[in-house]
DNA sequence: CCTTGATTGATCATTCTGTTCAAAGCGGAC
DNA sequence: GTCCGCTTTGAACAGAATGATCAATCAAGG
């Protein structure tokens, strides 16, 4: 059975409630917590979390795990976007080549006049040239403008979405 | 204890080598699969997988797990990138500032003309249009500039970068 | 008020965990 | 080639957790 690839792929419109997010923020304390310690976290009972995990699971409502490793971890601490013009041939085609460059983490089809933005990391400056390239020789790119990321300023983080608006009592209690 | 805020934050040297990325990759098919199943997935002992997953846990290496939570499924759908020009006096106060707000998803320092880079998230054209003014009101910033993401084409993944180079024994095995 | 779905709490057999320990393997230094 | 230190393996065992089932209760919508 094949993992989910991506939350929106399967149920786009199913939306956390109140004791899904309770429990979500109660697994950045520890993804691995067992189903009593999140129920004793979150005032449930084992059941109610045991339902809520498969649910969580068999809906592929999450990203997939490997959407916690920093690209950093695995030799490529050079990040960068890159907008790339479209031959309007062949945006699928494009699109799927640009799938298969594992350098590419996620691709994004702004407002404006640039066709698609393309987020890549890279080993070095020298490898970041050669993955600019893979990306300017994908079928349909006819041109690509690469902005270097120098600094990380806000790492990305989801937590103030969770909490916002949840009632003091959803939170995970405190020990 | 608090968990580990980002993985760059602690240890940011540690690389993954390839157990940890074969058990990264396994986590991928069902992220709370227990360490037995995990060793057989892996080919590992089970006590080998207990400790490498304790390493991951105690050494705050993987973002936490919200980062796999799509914020439209917490009534976000709207994504954006804002360009912010900052007054020269106090970045710190206007990264501090970005911080606490909610909307805000991560933020960069690009090369070139542009200070910051801004992702937001927000629920529809009016809501982005206040995440961007919260965004403008922030101490330090002088100028911004909203661009929005119309349709997120290749969502985020990393796994191409954590099976690339990987010996294919290393996969999780087929069952 | 009724119906439906969700939650609770109890039960029980099975599986897993956490920990310890000795042995073996591996890789680097000399 | 040898030595050393660290990692991995496999076994053992007590305790904890799980998965599934079931009846009762609760909550929300019609």
């Amino acid at each position: 059975m094949e993992p989910a690839k991506d939350a929106r792929e399967q149920h786009p419109d199913v939306q956390f409630d109140d004791t899904d997010r309770a429990l979500l923020l109660a697994l950045d304390e520890d993804p691995r917590m067992t189903t009593m310690a999140l129920a004793q976290r979150c005032g449930l009972a084992r059941g109610t979390v045991h339902a809520r995990l498969e649910r969580f699971r068999e809906a592929g409502v999450l990203r997939l795990n490997s959407a916690r490793v920093d690209p950093a971890r695995l030799g490529r601490p050079l990040s960068a976007m890159v907008a790339v013009e479209l031959d309007q041939h062949d945006i699928d085609g494009a699109i799927a080549a640009l799938s298969r460059v594992p350098e590419v983490l996620e691709c994004f089809a702004p407002a404006g006049e640039t066709d698609l933005l393309v987020r890549v990391v890279a080993r070095d400056p020298d490898d970041l040239y050669r993955v600019s390239e893979d990306v300017r020789l994908c079928p349909g790119v006819t041109r690509t403008r690469t902005s270097v990321y120098l600094r990380r300023v806000i790492p990305y983080r989801v937590g103030p979405l969770l909490r916002e608006g949840l009632a003091a009592n959803r939170l995970p209690k405190t020990r």
